[in-house]
DNA sequence: TCTTAATCGAGACGGTACGTCGTGTCTTTCC
DNA sequence: GGAAAGACACGACGTACCGTCTCGATTAAGA
């Protein structure tokens, strides 16, 4: 998923079904995978302990054990690297991840626990500099935002199958309409995200909205 | 309202009508204001142009036509200029700016004009350098997000008042969800503000929940 | 004489009888003379200390007790700095600078005073790397080499209107024979400079070149 | 000769005539003696076209066709490979390839034929760094300097065995002042080695020092 | 009018991060 | 085990920006 910002140096990977493609690697020495993990935990660390301008290149080398150059050689900026690092560690979310509860709101209830917080806070300062490079951008926004809002849209889509929304809502809107709030308290109040604001915005928006209205 | 960032140089403002206060103006040149208007427009264009990291302190004082200790000496900080550069141009919000259109929808409809779209591209590079320096932060909020948050409130009181709007809504996340997912389609999606996105969100989201259930 | 070299920032100076010229000085901070001093110190310290190669800019820098973009605003090059350390080091010779002892061979045995040993071994260094920088060499032969046999054609010339050496000599010739063989034998022998191979050169070379013959 | 610096990595050779020996081979494949001869050209080219320290050792390798590995495996650092470049460029000298023209000035005048200007530029660059190598700073010395100085000691020798030289003369000390005055030349004034150059060296000094006065 | 004090433009300065590049070593695959 | 390819640790280089300081010139107030 996140191939095109983190170059492999492996050659264009084959599709499945040929099967008979001999595999024709290069020679010499592989990039160390275990590097990757090494170099983008230490930065994922060192953002979240200072925030993005206070982490620097020398010092997630160090932390990771690892020069320079290893670390340039995957990433070509440090917004390349601390957008990596970030989306990294913020987990792909998947709407099977979402137990089915039955209800809407109990489904809806069950968010919490996949939020990180801290690692929010890191995330928006990238939202400036990633500007600049839009593939970038394209990443941070897939793992902070849409994917989310995917999954919301997915418990919302069952709901509706189970007859409990509304067939003529707009999904798309609604779905993005938690989100949108959260991160907006956030942002422009420091208000961290809680259960309570998250149960105030599910009973005082999502629900209203999307329900069949008694 | 900037006081507390804007460094004024001169002694506490004695009140117009002190008037027995001997005025105990220090002797030396005074500040020329015609600076700080040079120096905020010059920030401005250049966070528009090439957004807060890739403006230079250099760069803002030599299109000001000003020495860098100019710019010092008023502002403290990169990022203090910036706030104020950012939050001079996007022109404080009143409710009494709003006419009032005898509806709630008719209201809501004027509110394009209001908005400067450039600008708040830059202004979301300013929430990461902000943290920082809460007072900042504080500034920023004000009149990104507050402001509007307030005549929103406001517009939907008044429709309250004229029985539009149903009696025990949560006017306060109510008026929050516009501007919320106005913000977050831009920041993350780069959806543009547009008056149809604006009608998507009066009419799928802000009057659902506000107005009388029919 | 290094002012090629040691980019002055000053704007080019008035001829001496441009009486009224009122030296029309550029606005803005000078250049402390007293880093100037320092940073060649350092230069040159480390240069003697540790060889060219292993000098480093940032050692330099901190030893000076100033930063680096102070030294490089001043030389663009770390040869350039070297250079300049190694020939502001070795001050330069004159005729005026060696006492007439009223012989030939009593003048030349005057000078090993004048030679530094330790800095010509840093100077043989940048021998290759000031190769691209002809300006560059320029200076470094002249300090090195061209002022010496200056100096030396000078005691020839002094002996040959003393009536001491024959006046059909190569006297351009004569003179660089000393420094030469000298050069010579320690670039490629590792052989030091001394008092005895000194006088071995002077009874054995320079003496029996230029005397009349007996 | 070079054998303490290239290092052979075979077992050490038997003599041809030792039949018997069942020749103990190391298993492995053989090191190829072209990859030798190739790498070494390369260096050799590099450094005449750009000296010592714009010359790389990914360059050396990727123009030899070889991989670096292939290059440490011989040279264990670039000075020892830029030395065995240089001093493989520049043939061993032995006095029976002067041929014996019957006088000293006419053996002399035979040696521009075998003196190399190039090379000479790129070897002072070896100076410097080859200092702390003593080894290498030896063969250096031995091929640029020493060999020569033999050379010319013995051709002095043939001539005062001739008659031709007086007896009484310091012949280490003169077969020195030619290789140094023309090494001194080019070194400090970029004078380029030539026929007349040398000529001028020949009846300045060395054979008015040599000769027998008349 | 002279003194004093602050502002101004210009630009030097200390510090520090960035991204590049070179050396010498190590790893992988093939021979 | 040699060889080509190229990853790797280390560490220097030269550039750029921030926020501070210095200089001489200018501009008020107060004596």
């Amino acid at each position: 998923m996140e191939d095109e910002l983190h170059d492999d140096g492996a050659a264009v990977r084959e599709p499945l079904d040929a099967v008979e493609a001999p595999e024709p690697r290069r020679p010499g020495r592989r990039r160390d995978a275990a590097k990757d993990a090494a170099i983008v935990a230490a930065a994922h660390q060192l953002l979240v302990e200072r925030g993005f301008d206070a982490m620097t290149m020398d010092d997630v080398a160090e932390r990771a054990g690892v020069g320079k150059a290893t670390v340039y050689r995957r990433w070509t900026t440090k917004v390349h690297l601390a957008v990596e690092a970030m989306t990294t560690a913020i987990p792909a979310l998947t709407l099977d991840a979402v137990p089915d509860t039955g209800s809407l709101r109990g489904d809806l209830m069950t968010i919490p626990a996949l939020i990180h917080r801290a690692r929010e806070d890191a995330a928006t300062d990238l939202l400036g500099p990633a500007r600049d490079h839009p593939e970038i951008a394209d990443q941070l926004h897939q793992r902070l935002a849409r994917d989310r809002v995917t999954v919301l849209r997915g418990l919302l889509e069952r709901a509706q199958v189970r007859g409990e929304v509304a067939p003529d809502r707009d999904l798309d809107l609604i779905a993005v309409v938690g989100p949108a709030v959260i991160f907006y308290a956030k942002a422009f109040s420091g208000e961290v995200f809680s259960p309570e604001l998250l149960e105030r915005v599910i009973d005082g928006v999502v629900l209203p909205l999307a329900l069949l209205r008694p």
